[in-house]
DNA sequence: GCGATCCATACGCCCAGAGATATCAGACCA
DNA sequence: TGGTCTGATATCTCTGGGCGTATGGATCGC
């Protein structure tokens, strides 16, 4: 690509006198006095090395070569108009694309309300959203293929990325409905000691996974695995079949499967926080007025 | 179409850093110091109103509005390049298209030479040849449908257009081959006074037609018209055919027919005049291109 | 900790070009 | 023939920006 030689203001008056085909006329549409356009014409025709226009009095008329110049010049300012207001859209936030992963279990609670008020802020911007556990949210946000998580319990040796919680939340056991404990409206974590569980592989967010681990610990046992599944849904259509029981987030009480029934955790005082991460040197601007909307409607509590 | 609010030459220096994604080797192909072009890239993110780079020490890269405006500029710079490229070549005359109208008469003679010279010297050019008479070939200058005319006759009252003499040819009869006079190498043209004639009308062109019924006119004898056509061609045709005779420019020899002869005219002083023509303020590189070519292959001679 | 690398900043030079006003020249018309 | 319209020319001003050199500051690798 070689070094441009035709000034843009010149190609404006061009392409106005082209439309015009009057010195006088394109000199008040370009807001300019008479005289400077012709000198601009002039200009443009030395550097183009030929004439542009014929000048007959009281006729102005395009050459050939000036036939020839007017539509590239005419695309490229609308190109560049184009182009400038796209990148002021962009830079802006006003426009753009924003790629989000989510944890499954936050699909029926803080990301409606957060895509619903983000879009009604920023209609010209897209969200790809995409479904996956904690620990692929992390390596995404580092490779750069998603700019915001939505994730569980996050980890704490991340430098370059950044976390705020957007929600707290209790767990609940997740029972079938015959097991025994369904008759009770709150279940103690060591009356599931005995039986087996199903959860969330360690890989898919070790965090929560230890957290729940940990819990029973404390409690007194150690969970029987019987089954994992990468999704709280399978998990919950597991626990209906009769395979087992399990620890979730409350936020799944939004998964209504007529033969589960979930159970407050007695004491209740551990809590799992959904936070959501971003790279802490991004400079996208939809980043920061996302976390702007999260701020204004905190789904501070599972509905 | 508003104002362009960014210079090329930054934009150049954008596009530019945009593939090199680094500051000291973008400059070195830009031919300039890397601190100029910290400061053009500055200027133009101060006038898009956004950072187009994100400048991590060791690492250069686009922002989300830079990509955005990257194609647009990308194609705003081919485009120019290409336009002015093809502009050039327009107005030098290495381009471009040329509209040629010309009298059937020629298109054996004349114009294959002057074609075939014109083409070597310009390959770039697209010729549009029509074939038409005289008289709509004037009207078709004017009318600018057509910028060279190659036709017989000139009329002399044509200030608007400029014309030259490319050929000066004389008489012929054109008698079918049982005719008696086509026995003889020559004719006299008062021996077809009492033969039908076959000429083309005197609309198609006045200047000729005239010509030849004045020769008639002056041998003693007007001749008697039993049918028109408008090319030469079908005239001859209608001769074999033993409907008339009909006189005409010597060129049309070229149309060989069976039953066709064609015999010199004595005595052979009267010529009809084959002339070039053209706008006289055409400022069309081509026109002179071609008139130049004429002069330079002059078909001074029917072959 | 010490260069090396890389980009930004500061400052100065200089010119192309965009703008204005005043004036001229040719064509056309009454 | 003189007025009008149109575009060109002449001349001046001013500023944006393109380029240079010198220097500062941050990061990285050894």
């Amino acid at each position: 690509m070689d070094r441009p030689e035709l000034p843009l203001p010149q190609l404006h008056a061009f392409v106005v006198l082209a439309e015009e085909l009057h010195f006088g006329h394109a000199a008040t549409r370009l807001g300019i006095a008479q005289p400077p356009l012709s000198q601009q014409i002039r200009r443009l025709e030395d550097k183009v090395g030929h004439e542009l226009f014929t000048r007959a009095p009281g006729h102005v008329a395009l050459t050939p070569a000036g036939r020839e110049l007017l539509p590239a010049a005419r695309r490229a300012l609308t190109d560049l108009a184009d182009g400038l207001a796209a990148a002021r859209a962009v830079g802006s936030g006003r426009a753009g694309r924003l790629r989000i992963g989510f944890a499954a279990s936050l699909a029926l609670t803080v990301l409606p309300g957060l895509l619903r008020t983000f879009r009604d802020q920023s209609p010209g911007v897209h969200l790809d959203i995409h479904e996956m556990t904690t620990a692929p949210q992390i390596a995404a946000l580092h490779d750069k293929s998603i700019d915001i998580g939505l994730l569980r319990e996050p980890p704490t040796d991340e430098t370059e990325l950044g976390f705020r919680t957007v929600l707290s939340e209790p767990f609940v056991a997740v029972l079938p409905s015959a097991h025994p404990l369904a008759a009770q409206r709150t279940v103690r974590l060591a009356q599931l000691a005995d039986s087996p569980f199903v959860l969330l592989p360690r890989t898919a967010g070790p965090t929560l996974h230890d957290q729940i681990v940990g819990l029973c610990t404390a409690a007194g046992f150690t969970p029987r695995m019987v089954q994992h599944a990468v999704e709280w849904q399978t998990v919950c259509a597991l626990v209906e079949t009769g395979l087992g029981v399990s620890v979730a987030p409350a936020s799944i009480r939004r998964i209504r499967l007529k033969g589960v029934a979930f159970r407050r955790i007695e004491p209740g005082t551990a809590r799992t926080r959904v936070a959501v991460a971003w790279r802490a040197n991004d400079s996208n601007p939809l980043v920061n007025r996302l976390l702007a909307a999260i701020s204004q409607d905190p789904p501070n509590r599972p509905r």
